[in-house]
RNA sequence: GCCGAAGUGGCGGAACUGGCAGACGCGCACGACUCAAAAUCGUGUACCUUGUGUAUGUGGGUUCGAUUCCCACCUUCGGCACCA
């Protein structure tokens, strides 16, 4: 029901009802009508070319906050745009719904993960229907679902199968307040802390599963094909961290060969000893008996080092000497093999080759345990080096010295050189070393996938048969204060007979890590729940790829660089097509609070976005988001801001509502000014949907209404010319604010939704000036306006200018020595 | 230390390919309407020493002309970091 509230009386005019703006009661009115209508609905039409529209999915954390909705929004807006340039348009969500939080309060609140969950989830299903998106919840995918997660188990498998999943026992990151491992994208900042928790994590040594990511590491770097942010590309570029340099191979006196990598063996000459990692698997050969009890008690010491994290960061050097030499394969001499805690077994082979004179870390280690240093390297311009006088390395690039028959070489060139030296006499060769480690997927919490497999004290490790997916978890399940994983507790869940050999075995009680849930959801959209197979394949084939990817940044090296990932590796395996996923990315920023900190509850600064919608109506929301700062980079929140954009909205609403006085001797003009700015708004619209410039897509429409007011004052309401307007005005804005303007576009008399009306289209004729202002500037300063036709030729604007008074009297009698005429644009009149 | 992004009025921001710096909005001031207030509408709003004036973090450079291109530096934010 509508209620008329305000009455009109223009001139002569009869009275007329203008119905209120009631935005809560409309926007709920048009979103039942979107669904009933199944207006959102995506269905294969091979006669229209497609566009996948995806946004990340929220965790079910409870609430949705402002952030869900700067995130969702613009999206939104940005899919609708399509869908009225004819494209078909699929903008599903869903539910990242496994994961820790839904433990932590099971054991506070004494509530079942499954039913936190799925209650969040239906609060946040509601809560997202308040946006008045275009999502298809047909298409709805939940990860924690058994019917989901069966294809998750099966990815699983699938990696293993194929080689790309392994089981490793090493030391790994453990939050000892989530009670689990961590991959090491989750591991983060200076003091090494859990990504969710900030509980600076421990080394534990575990049996764990990984995922061979390495495999793709320099497949990960290249971007061919995809536009996605510099941003992002450089973000997974210095994760996954390439150098390139040389394997080289020592003799040990008692052991076997050792390998090193480095990316300067052009100093290979300046090497004056050797140092391992404590966890070297050569060590216990080489350490001499005399040495090994100090080599013991340092190993322990590092080991207690990491599990008590490594203190400050101007860590004094340690190590010690196992008592053995290596021999340097450049020139045969004898070099003392030493442990230290600053080589990292993780990297490279673990052990490295010491060169004080040219690295800062083997500097400060030679100096504290008296090694020898020797210059190899005289770089171009800096005084000669000597060993004993330095008081800091010199890694710079330079001239090889000292070092037998490739001495002189010059240093752009030294490199290379040695490296073909090295593989001439086959001590070395070219390599390349990653910094990307591989995917560390178990998790020993209850709340995730399992991993489907079964350890038999037999046949070792089994993978349970496809025909048995899902493995589903158990219900009953309790949780111990010791933090242990309830599915290791649990009474019978694990005990199973071996598929292979029927003999009693156990199941794995790791669970996986919730990045895998996600590395494959935007393939669980196409066919929800599809018991055959991880997707329909002709949903695949016409869908697929996602054509633009939306969400925050701060998933730039898990999920982002893992779903690529998972792309890939099954691309390999046979099951999908094309080498990306997702073709182009765009990242939203953060909304801060309005203290201009981050949005936290101990704060108090947190915009809850149900309040803002039920007093101001989701198309404020929407475009105040849109608005009030550039997309890609976040802004404070401003309350009194929110009023321009509620202002706007409701000026639209009495603009195109109220009438009144048409005049009958309308001033030409006005009809042309309007008709050509309209136009110039759906280019300069146009053209920000395009590049996802959202805030002047707003403040075009802001412009383009304040001229609309001119014309009603100037008489034009109610005119064709308004009319049309009004309508294109309607189009433009509707991907925005949809409901305000399906509603004003059905109060107009039109049938059908706005939403599936066509684009404007451009009327290039209409949206040209007829006059210019041209500046005129002296020496390049502001010294006068010409008006003048468009197109006006180079001497009229040159005859014109020199008229000027401003001009004449700058001039004062001089000749100008230089007339620069930018057509349409400018004249600078150089003296 | 390395890599990246950003620095423009009181505030958020705009300026498309090197061409009128400050669009649009907030805020503020004044006015209209009102008994009054709110809302709404209208006008104004970079700065100063008021002029051939200054101004886009600072200092240089290229150019007829620079927020935009180049060099050096400063600040803030983000990432990486004993990675050989």
């Amino acid at each position: 029901m509508v209620r008329y509230l305000k009455k009109h009386s223009g001139g002569n005019m009869q009275q007329k009802i203008v119905p209120i703006y009631e935005p809560v009661k409309i926007e709920k009115k048009w979103q039942k009508t979107w669904e009933d209508l199944n207006q959102h609905k995506a269905v294969i039409d091979p006669d229209k070319p497609k566009h996948y529209a995806l946004t990340m999915l929220p965790y079910p954390s409870g609430n949705l906050h402002i952030g869900h909705w700067y995130a969702i929004t613009p999206s939104d807006a940005h899919a609708r745009f399509m869908r009225m340039n004819g494209y078909n348009v699929m903008f599903p969500m869903g539910f990242d719904a496994f994961g820790l939080p839904a433990e932590n309060a099971a054991i506070k609140n004494n509530i079942h993960p499954k039913q936190w969950t799925f209650q969040n989830i239906s609060h946040m299903r509601e809560q997202l229907k308040t946006m008045g998106c275009m999502f298809d919840w047909d298409r709805e995918i939940i990860s924690s679902e058994p019917d989901y997660y069966h294809w998750t188990q099966w990815f699983f498998l699938k990696l293993y199968e194929n080689g790309l999943a392994y089981q490793k026992f090493s030391p790994v990151d453990w939050c000892p307040t989530c009670n689990t491992t961590l991959a090491r994208e989750q591991v983060w900042g200076d003091d090494r802390h859990c990504e969710r928790c900030e509980t600076p994590v421990i080394k534990k040594d575990l049996n764990q599963w990984y995922f061979r990511i390495t495999n793709y590491a320099d497949e990960l770097r290249s971007f061919d094909g995809i536009d996605w942010p510099e941003r992002v590309q450089t973000l997974q570029n210095n994760w996954i961290g390439k150098s390139f340099g040389a394997l080289v191979t020592y003799k040990t006196e008692y052991g076997d060969p050792l390998e090193v990598f480095t990316t300067r063996p052009d100093t290979l000459w300046g090497v004056t000893f050797m140092v391992l990692a404590p966890e070297h698997p050569l060590v216990a050969k080489l350490t001499r008996s005399e040495n090994s009890e100090a080599v013991q008690k340092y190993i322990d010491q590092a080991k207690f080092h990491t599990d008590i994290q490594r203190e400050s960061l101007d860590r004094e050097k340690t190590g010690v000497f196992t008592g053995s030499y290596a021999i340097n394969p450049v020139n045969e001499e004898r070099i003392p093999i030493w442990i230290a805690d600053y080589v990292l077994m993780g990297y490279g082979t673990g052990a490295v080759m010491g060169v004080p004179a040219h690295d800062q870390r083997d500097f400060e280690f030679a100096r504290k345990f008296g090694l020898k240093i020797r210059v190899v390297i005289q770089p171009e311009g800096t005084e000669l080096l000597d060993a004993d006088t330095m008081t800091a390395s010199v890694p710079a690039i330079g001239a090889m010295v000292n070092s037998g028959d490739m001495t002189g070489t010059p240093g752009d060139e030294a490199i290379d050189k040695v490296i073909d030296w090295l593989e001439e006499r086959q001590i070395g060769k070219r390599t390349t070393t990653y910094r990307l480690r591989d995917w560390l997927i178990s998790r020993q919490r209850y709340w995730g996938a399992p991993i489907p497999i079964i350890h038999c004290p037999k046949c070792g490790i089994v993978p349970v048969p496809e025909s048995e997916l899902p493995v589903r978890l158990p219900d009953d399940v309790e949780w111990k204060p010791t933090g242990e994983s309830p599915l290791r507790l649990h009474p019978t869940w694990k005990h199973v007979n071996c598929p292979k050999c029927g003999e009693p075995a156990e199941r794995e009680t790791d669970t996986m890590d919730t990045f895998m849930c996600s590395s494959w959801y935007h393939l669980g959209y196409l066919s929800p729940y599809y018991p055959n197979w991880p997707f329909k394949q002709e949903e695949y084939d016409y869908w697929m790829p996602v054509d633009i990817y939306t969400g925050g940044i701060e998933h730039a090296t898990m999920h982002l660089i893992y779903t690529r990932f998972f792309h890939k590796a099954f691309r390999d395996i046979g099951i999908l097509k094309g080498n990306e996923p997702m073709l182009m990315l765009r990242n939203q920023g953060t909304v801060l609070g309005e203290d201009n900190e981050k949005m936290s509850k101990s704060r108090g600064n947190v915009v809850d976005p149900d309040k803002l919608v039920n007093s101001y109506g989701a198309d404020t929301v929407r475009a105040y988001l849109m608005f009030f700062a550039r997309w890609e980079l976040g802004a404070p929140w401003n309350s009194s801001g929110i009023e321009g954009s509620s202002r706007w909205i409701r000026r639209i609403w009495s603009t195109v509502l109220e009438p009144a006085e048409t005049k009958k001797n309308i001033d030409p003009e006005v009809f042309k000014v309007l008709k050509r700015r309209i136009y110039q708004t759906v280019a300069s619209v146009t053209r920000d949907f395009q590049h996802f410039q959202f805030n002047t897509i707003v403040s075009s429409l802001m412009e383009m209404l304040n001229e609309m007011i001119k014309a009603k004052n100037a008489g034009a309401y109610g005119t064709t010319e308004w009319n049309e307007a009004v309508d294109i005005y309607l189009r433009l804005a509707a991907p925005i604010i949809p409901h305000i303007t399906e509603e004003l576009y059905a109060l107009l008399g039109n049938s059908g939704s706005i939403h599936l009306a066509q684009w404007p289209e451009m009327d290039e004729e209409a949206a040209k000036e007829e006059l210019i202002t041209l500046v005129v500037q002296i020496n390049g300063k502001l010294r006068g306006r010409l008006v003048l036709p468009a197109g006006s030729s180079e001497e009229v604007v040159k005859e014109e200018a020199m008229k000027l008074e401003s001009v004449s009297a700058m001039l004062d009698g001089k000749e100008p020595k230089k007339l620069i005429v930018v057509p349409n644009k400018l004249i600078n009149i150089v003296v």
